[in-house]
DNA sequence: TTCTGATCATAA
DNA sequence: TTATGATCAGAA
């Protein structure tokens, strides 16, 4: 672990729509001049300085001041702008399968949006077991503590921006209300009955209001163990779960209140 | 244009 | 292989 200095300078928003730029700009960025640390925030409050400290700068600026090389594109490097804006808030790297800040109890989720600060593309949660969860309920599940708190970091992301010149948004700390909450739990159920069952073969993306269950895997060919249709093991392709994005789209609206 | 299934890099 | 970080890209 370092210490490094972050200054972050004042940008603006690249947007050719003026009317678009007062609809959203103010609500979804914002620019200012900070000095943070790469280490572990140690608390709430730390965190949010930090997010709000990168927010407004561009993903090269800040890949610049944290000395790392940003790749062209994100074809063969899909995971670069998460792992920037967790060394830049100091999260613990690595791939454990814990919070990114355990200590905080904090995920931390970047998410591509449009200049409508509507998301990109649908939110990875986690690996989906596949065996042995009969017993499982929703509330000890990974579904569950991993979206206990989150931190999402809009990212303006459209196809068109080159990958340097998309801009950082307004990050925000959040839990699911009741409502949400009890929406993820019963696709959850609906999903984890209908794998226990043997019907993991009929799960399609579509299935699951919210939540859903898709392939996540290196390509079609991986494997890991899985329930037959006669309840026997049978070797099937990984799968995770997803926030499709009307989920994640209405997290947005709430808290930037859009239409 | 949106959505689902497929895919890429890396660490342990 | 499974976990992390996700987006790609063709089908619908």
């Amino acid at each position: 672990m370092y210490l490094a200095k972050l200054t972050v300078h004042n940008s603006q928003w690249r947007e050719n729509d003026q009317q678009n730029q007062r609809k959203n700009a103010n609500l979804l960025w914002s620019s200012s001049t900070w000095i943070l640390a790469l280490l572990p925030p140690d608390s709430i409050e730390q965190l949010l300085a930090r997010t709000q400290a990168i927010a407004g700068l561009t993903l090269a600026e800040l890949a610049g001041q944290l000395e790392v090389k940003l790749p062209v594109d994100l074809k063969r490097d899909k995971g670069t702008v998460g792992q920037l804006i967790e060394a830049a808030l100091g999260a613990c790297a690595g791939s454990k399968a814990e919070p990114d800040f355990p200590h905080l109890g904090v995920e931390l989720k970047t998410l591509p949006i449009d200049r409508y600060g509507k998301p990109l593309e649908s939110t990875y949660v986690c690996v989906a077991p596949l065996t042995g969860t009969v017993l499982e309920q929703f509330a000890e599940s990974w579904v569950c503590r991993k979206l206990q708190r989150v931190l999402w970091v809009p990212i303006f992301a459209e196809r068109e921006i080159p990958l340097a010149e998309r801009i950082i948004g307004n990050g925000f700390l959040w839990q699911p209300s009741v409502m949400q909450y009890q929406a993820l739990q019963q696709d959850w159920e609906e999903l984890m009955e209908q794998i226990s069952l043997g019907g993991l073969d009929q799960i399609r993306g579509a299935n699951g209001k919210y939540l859903q269950l898709r392939p996540k895997a290196a390509n079609s060919k991986a494997l890991t163990t899985g329930i037959g249709s006669q309840g026997e093991a049978v070797q099937t392709l990984p799968r995770g779960f997803y926030l499709k994005t009307s989920f994640t789209s209405a997290v947005l609206a709430a808290q930037f209140n859009l239409a």
